[in-house]
DNA sequence: GCCGTCACCTGTGGGC
DNA sequence: TGCCCACAGGTGACGG
């Protein structure tokens, strides 16, 4: 499930493959993908068109065209592939012929992923809008600090954990990494988001950063079937208590509960602490 | 405004 | 062996 060190992994693998290649065709297979367009205006603003960039926001990636910019959410299993041969998947939603010859695939199997066409607008403007004005700010944002975070958090009676899944206060953060985060910081994740103090809300931060930047690393995370262009991260290796049974530190049962409707790991010992439920 | 729930999807795995 | 059903999860919409 593509969280930020997966999309940065796919934009880092997928850029150097496609950089400075032209769209001559392009094939809808699955036209629910495409949520701001119809299948005709989506084709017309791409064909003819060059890449010249990819971007990342949060989990979003941005394709940067001379005249459009398009904006793929990965959602739960979507993936890219650069493939040379005819062969169709049967999980393959979108094509984008190359005029090198090649072909760029959008393969998801849930169908969850999006995609938004944007034409003769700037980057500033389109910052401005839907989608990508809701994101807050991404870990390594200098402007992602305690104390943007006690703002946030101060009248808030959620569980912590999702208001670190809530993607207009962190952009980036998706489950797994959140409950890497809250079990470095020694914090429950039922615990209300108002009653976290100064010094534990620096820790997510720093957790935050330290968890993404070495799932960056190492290509991002392998759990279930996320991949970019066939390569598989290794991050899930280094998972302390996301999918685990026993806790690295203290050896006690990894607790497995729902948090938001999200499955949750943590250990009961070391992320014990004030108002939590279990 | 806040917060919880549901819908969107399909593959997987457990139970019978 | 085969069928049925719960579950997984990011996000937006909706309702209390």
């Amino acid at each position: 499930m593509p969280e930020l060190p997966e999309v940065e992994t796919v934009r880092l693998t997928l850029l150097p493959l496609i950089k400075n290649k032209k769209i001559i065709s392009v094939d809808i297979f699955y036209e629910n993908i495409i949520k701001n367009a119809s299948v005709l205006e989506f084709k017309e603003k791409l064909i003819n068109q060059t890449f010249l960039d990819i971007l990342r926001f949060g989990k979003y990636l941005v394709f940067v065209f001379e005249n459009s910019f398009l904006i793929s959410h990965l959602r739960m299993e979507g993936k890219f592939y650069l493939k040379h041969n005819e062969n169709k998947d049967i999980h393959e939603h979108v094509r984008f012929y190359l005029d090198s010859g090649e072909t760029l695939r959008y393969n998801d199997v849930r169908k969850f992923g999006t995609m938004n066409i944007f034409s003769n607008i700037s980057l500033t403007d389109l910052l401005k809008i839907k989608p990508l004005n809701q994101l807050g700010y991404e870990p390594f944002d200098p402007k992602l600090n305690s104390t943007y975070l006690k703002n946030k958090f101060k009248h808030s009676n959620r569980p912590i954990k999702s208001m670190l899944l809530d993607q207009s206060i962190i952009a980036g953060l998706g489950n797994i990494y959140v409950d890497e985060v809250l079990f470095l910081s020694k914090i429950n994740p039922l615990k209300k988001a108002k009653d976290i103090n100064e010094e534990q809300l620096q820790l997510i931060i720093d957790s935050s950063i330290d968890t993404l930047l070495k799932a960056i690393k190492l290509g991002g995370t392998t759990i279930h079937s996320f991949s970019s262009d066939g390569i598989s991260g290794k991050f899930q290796n280094e998972l302390l208590v996301h999918t685990k049974n026993t806790c690295p530190i203290c050896r006690s049962n990894i607790l497995k509960i729902k948090v938001g409707g999200r499955g949750t790991y943590f250990c009961p010992v070391c992320q014990k602490g004030k108002g939590d439920a279990i």
